[in-house]
This record gives structure tokens, sequence and C-alpha cells, in this order.
DNA sequence: GTTCTTGCAAAATATTTGCAAGACG
DNA sequence: CGTCTTGCAAATATTTTGCAAGAAC
């Protein structure tokens, strides 16, 4: 994607598109599966993790983001490719490898339904496994 | 559970009873839901948050706790009843309240079962909903 | 100019370790 | 004794905020 179809993608979800925003969201797409702060922190040296971190915030307020949590306990991110601020249809699980700490999306394993009890209101689900990856298990 | 149960709870896992391992089962036995450290230092105001830490980390290298990730941040803590070291056979849905952060556990919502691609090797799974609880939905 | 965004510094939190004293056997 | 556990202090790491300068419009 470039610069401009991710300006798209910004304004879709009602975030002005400046340039740390972009690079934030051209960086989380780069990678295949979700970045911790400290990922992006590596990942663009030039950006302050004050910046970084205010970024996520406003990407987390308009749902651009999937927060992704465990692992090594910090959240991660990944980018939202639902254009719905409403609903998240892509949602799928995670698998985080204890012996190399990678985080793998499992997109073809879809989120399980969870049939919440009486009165509960549900924003967002997590389905979160831990293991060993194929190659650690070796 | 009286004191004698929690001493024989953790020598099934293969964890000497000490007096700070047995408050900190029954204290987490005691309530209802996961715990972080904090609301662990915040029950028992005697004893060191790195002695807690300490503890928490025997019990997880024992499988005597669940740790639920999500919510705020941080980990939590649950008592794992099962006591078999192998398979976790009490695990469930957690939710967690946006609103009044308080984390609940769905023990009506069996876990539901993740087939993991070819390779992968499972240990421990969390499905983590959020949202508002009935109470902060009003 | 007014409003929003950014970087820097620093505060606030949270997690983890070193070490000496104490408990246990 | 010798080993394991504990508390205290302190080091690390992480997340979050204050503020002034700069960019956008």
């Amino acid at each position: 994607m470039e610069t401009q179809t991710y300006a798209k993608l910004l304004e879709e979800h009602g975030v002005k598109p400046t340039a740390n925003r972009i690079i934030i969201a051209r960086t989380l797409a780069a990678k295949a599966g979700p970045m911790s702060m400290k990922d992006l922190e590596n990942a663009i040296v030039s950006m302050d993790k004050s910046s970084i971190f205010r970024v996520l915030t406003v990407f987390r307020e308009h749902n651009m983001v999937h927060v992704i949590e465990g692992g090594d306990g910090g959240a991660k991110y990944e980018l939202c490719l639902s254009h719905n601020d409403e609903v998240d249809d892509d949602e799928h699980v995670h698998f985080y490898c204890e012996k190399c700490h990678r985080t793998f999306c499992l997109y073809d394993q879809p989120l399980p339904e969870a049939t919440l009890p009486e009165g509960y209101l549900l924003t967002s689900a997590n389905y979160f496994l831990r293991g060993l990856c194929p190659e650690c298990r070796k």
C-alpha cells in the first residue's frame, strides 16, 4: 500500500492523516503479526516513544487497531483491516511461542463465538494460545 | 479450606508449603476472579511485593495458577483447581469490564476447542472478552 | 492566530534482582 | 551447618504526562 492509501484508511476511521500516523500504520501493516510498543520503537528509530504511544492511543480510540494482550506482558497492536468502526470482522486467534517469543496469527482459525450471559455487552474478544511453534519444537 | 488443605495442595504440586505460599494460595482462593500482583499487595499488606512476585513465579513454574492476561495490562492470577500438572481442566473464559475494571469468570463458558495448525505445541490458552458488565451497562 | 501534533524530559508504574538476615530441617 | 525463603532496597523496564516548539490550516 502506498502513503495515499494509508491516508485514506486513516480518514475512513475519522483520524487525521499526519506523517507519524501514516508511518505507524505502514509499519504495522508491513509486519506479519502484532507489534508491541518496543517493536515499533525499534522499527522507527526516528520517532519518539511518546509519539508512538499517542498515535497508538488515537488508533485504539478509533478502532483502527486490534489490541492483543498476552505473551510477554505488554500489549501488541495489529492494524485492523476491517473498515467498519462498529464490528471487528477480521479478528483471529494468536499463538505465542514461549521460546522464540514471537506471536503468530492463525488466520485460518476464526475467533470462536462466545455466548455471553445476560446483561453483558461485548466490545472485543481475544483468543490467545501459548506453547511452542513448529521451529522451536524441533 | 483450612491451612492444612492448602499445604496439601502445594505439596501435590511439588511446592514446599511455606507460610507465604499458603497465605497467597488462600488469598487467591478467597477472591472471586483473578488477582493482579497489586491486588495481592493490597490484600496482604504484611508481605513484600518481591515475596509475592517470587511466590507467584514458583506457582507458575509448578502450574499452580492460571495466568490471565488482558484487561488493564498486567497479568492476573487464579488458583488452578485442577490437581493435575499436565492438563488444565478448569480453564474458562474471562470478561473484563472496561468501566469498573473488574474481571469476571464465566464458569459456564467452556474454553472453546482450538485446533492448532500442524507442528504447534499448545501449553495454555486464554479466551478473554472485554466490554461492559451488567452493572456498568445500566 | 488557533488548534492539533510532536519531541524531549521527566514522572509515575510495574516488574525484577542483589544481598544479608532468618527459618527450616 | 547447608539450603531455601524472606524482606528491604534498589535496579530495570514500561507506560504515561507536562510542556514548549513546531506544523497545519
